[in-house]
DNA sequence: GCCTGTGAAGCTATTCACAGCT
DNA sequence: AGCTGTGAATAGCTTCACAGGC
């Protein structure tokens, strides 16, 4: 198991879509200050990153992006691949649905649950609904440690828990509340609300700097 | 206009919506070590936050509920509100919409824009679906400045470009690509692909840390 | 000359720890 | 006794800057 720090494992991600792209215009090599543009980072941020995954650089033709791509899938993907689960299958739950069909072959979104008896059994996006009393079966059965929470607010530590309970180590909670949890679970808070806030904040600090500027 | 950085930003509209539930069971006074454990924070950043809003805290009763909330307001609210922008009206632009009808009084998406006619001039969730030729103009007479961009990967670096030129100060990114951007225009990445991968990596990390220390 | 690899420096964010107050 | 306010210490992340290699 790859030890990288959390800002890391993100950008790793990003590259790792970007040099699928990359490959499939058969370019073989990249620099670090290509990647950077592409990546929106700096060049001395991808060495860095690159560092990590233990690949070593040509000076003249830069990384190989098959490498690269190998490597980083050393550090992302579960050797087997990984099955999630998400619970709540609401407007949102439906969009990430669809928004990964087909997507990533070692990260499917293999089940839904959901209370809603008029979802139940129902295949969205080619993914089978279930009732949420099934969670911790079906967890078990197809070994899920990764849950994607897309409940609304008032039902997400009830869900949380219910994950919890049935195995989950890892939780993506798009509920705009913050969880308790044991400290072995990973959490990670996809919060909409704060995220346009922040935007809403920054877009007016950045004009209020731009004029401070004359720019 | 008040200078905060981005992380306390973040925090803060946390805390300005665990802040109105309280007020809600009249609770008037919080110590910062009880916010702390409803955000999932620890005391010292409360109290640093807390700081940087100016508000003075009293040792017997802790901080005035609603004088929080009003200083919060005070840095994260446009004065007279805001109006935002939704391009892309497709799965996850609606799961967008439904979130955040009467939510937030003071940051409202007013207009959302689509190039598929079959969804112009439809009323989703209580906004209006315009065609995107009309991007400008609308943005223009509501003076929005933020932008939402729901749009599929190969469409967003052009949705963007068309936001920045009808005047957008701020975007809020949920395609998984990297924008090329101005140095005046605040980019706020909201890449699932990229948390869900997170998650899948701290969640198998988790598990091998917890086992090496027999827990 | 222009690249990579990396120690060292710099920067930002968080936590410690304690004086001061009620 | 237990809280807040905050300088100082720490930790984590990014960038600099340059030696080494093709």
């Amino acid at each position: 198991m790859v030890w990288v720090p959390e800002k890391t494992v993100a950008r790793l991600s990003l590259y790792r879509r970007l040099l699928y792209e990359l490959l499939q215009e058969n370019q073989l090599y990249i620099f670090s200050h290509d990647l950077a543009r592409l990546a929106g980072g700096t060049a001395a941020q991808v060495r860095r990153d690159v560092m990590a995954l233990g690949v070593i650089g040509n000076p003249n033709r830069g990384y190989a992006v098959q490498e690269l791509i190998d490597r980083i899938g050393d550090v992302l993907d579960a050797p087997e691949g990984e099955s999630v689960a998400l619970i709540g299958v609401g407007n949102l739950g439906r969009a990430i649905l669809s928004y990964f069909t087909g997507r990533r072959p070692k990260l499917v979104i293999t089940a839904a649950f959901d209370n809603d008896m008029a979802k139940v059994n129902r295949v969205i996006h080619g993914c089978r609904v279930y009732p949420l009393e099934q969670l911790e079966e079906i967890m078990a059965a197809q070994n899920i440690r990764v849950v994607i929470l897309a409940v609304p607010a008032n039902q997400a530590q009830s869900a949380a828990d219910l994950a919890i309970r049935a195995g989950a180590r890892g939780l993506l909670n798009f509920a705009p509340v913050p969880l308790h949890t044991p400290a072995h679970v990973f959490v990670e808070d996809n919060d909409i609300t704060t995220s346009l806030e922040k935007v809403a904040y920054f877009a007016r600090r950045f004009d209020a700097n731009s004029f401070a500027q004359g720019a």
